[in-house]
DNA sequence: CCGATATTATATCGGGCCGGCATATATCGA
DNA sequence: TCGATATATGCCGGCCCGATATAATATCGG
């Protein structure tokens, strides 16, 4: 997804500036399924200003530089319908670091592989308690969502795409569970019947 | 993953042209959660070289242009066998514009949203069966994996990684065919609530 | 039998994006 | 008080993808 649809989405939500659409995709209502970098995300607005997608009004701020507060024009609004209807997205196919390493499983230690897959049932379980901490209410005391996303994912849209990536993760985490020791045990048989193994 | 690692990977499995890599890569053994292209395999092949990570031995051809077969050097194995050992691949978080789409699902028509769902699903259980057709020996008859890579599938990290593949993309598959329904309902209601939904 | 297309093979280039860095201030915790 | 963190903008090096160029052979349909 091309990093001006990703502001004229966060701005589609309300008026920001740069900083704010960062930290939407990093914690706030966007994040997750999409993030964009400083170094985009201001190149992309300026960009947006130029063809006139979007207004910038300049706020003088107590001490800190300038802020430029982004408001979406009416044309920036139809060009983020026109993406939303536009061509469909490419077929997306799982891209994995650790899932590549493991292919090549039997040149690792049996303990390193175990300590990778353990650190990322980890890191997998606590990325969906975190998607089903903000989807579901994040009714009571805390500060949740920040920025005014209180009822965002009460729309249809936001709690399919919760659930997917709760559901997703899930499965990811229980997969790597339930696999985990058969894998091990067969790299250990491997190994036992390969050569020089001595100290690794 | 670096595309420079990708290579000694590719390399490590056998000797190869840069166009072989490629196809490794796209179809063959190793398809599926890496992939790099042209513009990235010639110049990392070219570093590698310079780095001594790897020896190219230009093999004059029939007619077509020299074929340059790249070899893993000593140095080479090491440095990939550091890439696998070193620092633990960051965490990965799920990354989808058809996802990020259906956030704003209720500014599209219920007939999009099914459309696109649908092709998503399809998209899919075919990539799910390709994994499973390659991963289950690809026994009998059919020329299967081409480059060898016939016994690949049966090692115990590629079969792990096989096995998360499939289960992951029958995931998704599932989780979009029992949530699409009740999605474009919402859709509906909410549309029906809101104003100048006319001609779209 | 001829032309269109695909395949094998290498390489460059533009553009997009990330991550790091620079800059400036204010506040909060150690 | 000193470093870390937050607010806020912006540049730059480098990596990578996708498109394109080049070039010769193979193959298949008309």
């Amino acid at each position: 997804m091309d990093v001006r649809t990703l502001c004229l989405a966060a701005l589609s939500r309300g008026d920001a500036t740069g900083y704010e659409i960062k930290k939407m995709y990093e914690s706030g209502p966007l994040a997750h399924f999409q993030g964009a970098s400083f170094g985009s995300i201001y190149p992309a607005l300026s960009r947006l200003l130029d063809d006139g997608l979007v207004q910038a009004e300049a706020r003088e701020q107590d001490g800190r530089p300038d802020k430029k507060v982004y408001r979406l024009t009416e044309r920036g609004r139809e060009a983020f319908r026109g993406a939303l209807t536009g061509p469909p997205p490419e077929p997306e196919t799982i891209k994995s670091d650790l899932l590549f390493m493991l292919m090549f499983a039997t040149e690792m230690t049996p303990t390193h592989v175990t300590d990778l897959i353990k650190a990322r049932v980890t890191e997998l379980r606590s990325l969906a308690d975190r998607i089903e901490a903000k989807a579901s209410d994040c009714g009571v005391g805390d500060d949740c969502g920040e920025t005014a996303s209180a009822g965002f994912f009460r729309e249809p849209g936001p709690k399919f795409v919760a659930g997917y990536g709760v559901t997703i993760y899930r499965a990811a985490a229980d997969y790597m569970e339930r696999h985990q020791t058969d894998l091990v045990r067969e790299i250990e048989t491997a190994r036992a019947a390969l050569p020089n193994m001595a100290a690794e």
